[in-house]
DNA sequence: CGAATTTGACCCGCGC
DNA sequence: GCGCGGGTCAAATTCG
């Protein structure tokens, strides 16, 4: 499954099955709708804590100075596009979920991480965006806990997890083959906290903000 | 010195 | 059944 969505990916399509969630952020804002959402809520609601999120930090900048807002000048550099797209949980839900807790005999550590790959996929929401900085801030911390070379791409790709505990997210970080400026984020599952950075403050902006895209 | 990252090994799913 | 490739683990290493 990987292999298609991944070049997909790389192409920045998917197919419209797998499309819950969709939006664009071409150059000029004021000439093209904000965001479009089309139909699972699991994307929409991913989408909107990652954007929101998003927008409440650092990258604010960058959004916002697609919107024409008066920074725009001096903080283009890793702000001209930004795409993103998710996909529901279903189409990812496992054909095989079979065999189920036979592997009782195993070492504990197998058990773990037979227990990690159990398949209920979380949803999974992605976005491209043109920066030099792989990581970006999106409120929330991470851990690196893995990189891997990727076929047909000469840039790793970066596996990280939510530092929060009992938060099970998890994002991939990469960079596009035909454009290294290009940064690949992938996002899967969903914060069960608010960002860190957001702590002290008493409410969610989450709906305050997103009016800022819809 | 604790936390975060790196990195090679391992596991599993999938296609042939 | 086998091999490939993506995803994860965890020991070692680096960083703050």
């Amino acid at each position: 499954m990987s292999s298609t969505s991944e070049a997909m990916l790389n192409q920045g399509l998917f197919q419209e099955q797998e499309l819950s969630f969709f939006s664009a952020f071409p150059q000029n804002m004021s000439s093209c709708p904000p965001l479009m959402a089309a139909g699972s809520d699991s994307a929409a609601n991913l989408s909107e804590t990652l954007l929101s999120s998003l927008n409440s930090q650092k990258h604010r900048q960058h959004l916002a100075s697609d919107f024409g807002g008066p920074q725009l000048l001096s903080l283009q550099r890793s702000g001209a596009n930004f795409w993103a797209w998710g996909e529901t949980s279903e189409c990812l839900g496992s054909k095989k979920m079979g065999v189920d807790h036979d592997h009782l005999g195993v070492s504990a550590m197998k058990m773990k991480r037979i227990k990690a790959r159990r398949k209920v996929r979380e949803p999974r929401f992605c976005f491209k965006t043109l920066s030099d900085v792989d990581v970006l801030d999106d409120g929330y911390k991470w851990r690196k806990y893995g990189q891997k070379v990727v076929k047909n791409t000469q840039h790793p790709r970066s596996y990280y997890r939510c530092t929060q505990d009992n938060c099970r997210v998890k994002k991939r970080v990469e960079r596009l083959a035909e454009d290294p400026r290009m940064v690949i984020t992938t996002y899967e599952g969903r914060h069960v906290h608010s960002p860190s950075h957001d702590l002290d403050d008493s409410r969610p902006p989450t709906s305050q903000l997103n009016n800022f895209f819809w």
